[in-house]
DNA sequence: AAACAAAAATGTAGCGCTACATTTCATTCT
DNA sequence: AGAATGAAATGTAGCGCTACATTTTTGTTT
């Protein structure tokens, strides 16, 4: 032995101790095949006087290979990617496997291009895409013929060619709708996301139908763009309520929108819920922390991440893939302070 | 040769290609010694026309071992805090180091204790301590003895027995209350994190300071008890503005806490800033998602936590201990539309 | 030009684990 | 009881890399 002297305590020291030869270690350790019950506790006894556990480096050398989740996403300012962010990390670090990050600086097509690339050159064994670039990446076809299985995260619609883990937004966006309709508001302004996200449509058709089917008819000047930030919010409040016969109720697209009608409208000295009702969209911790508490819908992103990134390790270890390319998580309304019935 | 067939090109397949031996490449790959420039040159072009990267399990395994980074935090909810989860992710990352999640529930010390205990054993070679447990931590006397470098993210005040990455919180609340002071304020309010958080003294002692320099006179009751959310804030924001003679800038220990006072104000019919300067501290993402924009104190949470982990990585790898204990970083007054002077 | 020193390149021997083949052992069946 | 069966335990041979020792090359000195 040349080398380094090591005093570490691997999978042998357990097993002398034990009784018992390495290889039956290493089967408990990794609750393989049948091992007797009377085994399995002397190395598990062993394990635990060591206070051992295995040497992730060399489990993942000899063995099939440490798991690779990439996520690629963008702006981490956004209270919704974050949650995202992290919701992978937990998750990939309880099951052992390994989160690569691909964050993204411009957000085209080429550039979702290349960082399943890169990903892939990382070694990735899934990938999974943060909104809106999974929408992008399938719209152009960046997800067929991958090596590795590709997961969107919310996109706006069940997609082709990819897995899927997502709330229904249409319906989503259509209870809120409904439920600020069984308020008694019929003046109901909508501020959609970025008009080329398919998500943006999808709330607003969910919008449209709660109205249609309560037969109210749809004012269009009350429908009106922004791009899920704050200050396009403020712009199309602006607009909103300039209006002649103003809307008794707003529902923004995401809750940073939502925060900036809530704070145009302070501003312009109305009460909210009295005068006006406002409600978001995806329950950011932002919705708490304004006045009043913002009515929102939850939109669980930790949870949607954490299922993407079980999903992703599953079909990397070899998985069967799920019956359904799609997976719906449950949504539901928060009811806060912001919404009450109009002329109060 | 018994094994699944590999396909996968190794240090050997690099070497062949680049008519090297392997130990050449992997001189070249981990920037060793001399090793002369033609050789290099070769076996960097065979690297890239394989697209080549070294498997980081193997060389974990052969090598000194995977670098691996404890991080106890808890509520993630909060900007603060998630921007420091990112900030040690994306650093620990870039630097080949594992991260190791050490979420907590409680928070006292009891907690904190079994924490670092569980970060250790799952082979922690540095632990990162997120604000208020790294606090928490050193009056335990939990960082003694420890065989591993403990390293403190943002505590309240440099702190002996571990290492410390802050920004100096005294100085950039001086100079806060400093700036109102200079806008034309003299009734201006406080509003404090937990008694029992160093930090919270610490911020108080610069607006105290700020105060004294200016030859203004302290009224204790400006100086009020919150806890760093939005709720305390409310409540404290309450009571400052429910003074007879009411302050006309009040200073928040954090953005939340700014934010809920200005929620209030707005509701109590005032303008900010020209009834009332707000300003908060840390710069997070809602600073800029309310109205109007919040001054604030930039507290570069990412960054702290970046050079903790690149500091943490570096003294896990062999590297030497800086000549201090406390690396300061810069903050700086981030001036937007909630300050102005008193009676605009 | 021979002798030496220093720099560069290479060979050898594992790091701690697991896939797979093999052996051992406990059961059941005729 | 002996053979057949399958479950449980073990032995062997690396996974892709690096530490260290060794050999080769290059540069310098007298």
């Amino acid at each position: 032995m040349t080398r380094r002297p090591t005093k570490t305590i691997t999978i042998k020291t357990v097993a002398e101790l034990a009784g018992v030869s390495p290889m039956s270690v290493s089967n408990v350790l990794n609750n393989r095949h049948k091992v007797r019950e009377s085994t399995r506790q002397a190395v598990m006894d062993a394990v635990k006087t060591l206070n051992y556990s295995l040497n992730p480096a060399a489990k993942s050398l000899a063995g099939s290979g440490m798991t690779r989740i990439g996520l690629m996403y963008r702006n981490i300012e956004n209270a919704f990617l974050s949650s995202i962010l992290i919701g992978s990390l937990e998750t990939t670090n309880r099951m052992g496997a390994q989160l690569l990050l691909q964050p993204l600086e411009v957000g085209d097509a080429e550039e979702v291009a290349e960082g399943i690339r890169t990903l892939l050159s990382n070694g990735a064994n899934a990938i999974l895409i943060a909104p809106p670039y999974c929408e992008i990446a399938n719209s152009h076809g960046l997800t067929r013929d991958t090596p590795v299985p590709i997961i969107a995260l919310s996109p706006g619609d069940d997609l082709r060619d990819e897995y899927c883990i997502r709330i229904d937004d249409f319906a989503a966006a259509r209870d809120m709708t409904r439920y600020l309709i069984s308020l008694g508001h019929k003046d109901i302004g909508f501020i959609r996301g970025a008009e080329h996200h398919l998500i943006s449509r999808t709330r607003r058709d969910g919008y449209m139908a709660a109205l249609r089917d309560a037969g109210i008819a749809i004012r269009p000047e009350l429908v009106v763009d922004g791009d899920m930030s704050f200050d396009s919010g403020l712009d199309a409040a602006k607009s909103l309520l300039g209006l002649a016969v103003r809307p008794t109720a707003i529902f923004a697209s995401n809750d940073d929108v939502a925060a900036a009608v809530t704070s145009l409208a302070h501003r312009q000295g109305l009460d909210i819920p009295h005068d006006l009702s406002v409600a978001g969209f995806d329950d950011t911790p932002i919705a708490v922390k304004i006045w009043p508490a913002l009515t929102t819908v939850r939109h669980p992103g930790a949870r949607i991440a954490s299922e993407a990134a079980t999903l992703g390790i599953m079909l990397a270890r070899g998985g069967a893939a799920p019956a359904k390319n799609t997976t719906h998580l449950d949504y539901m309304l928060a009811i806060r302070e912001s919404t009450a019935p109009p002329q109060g």
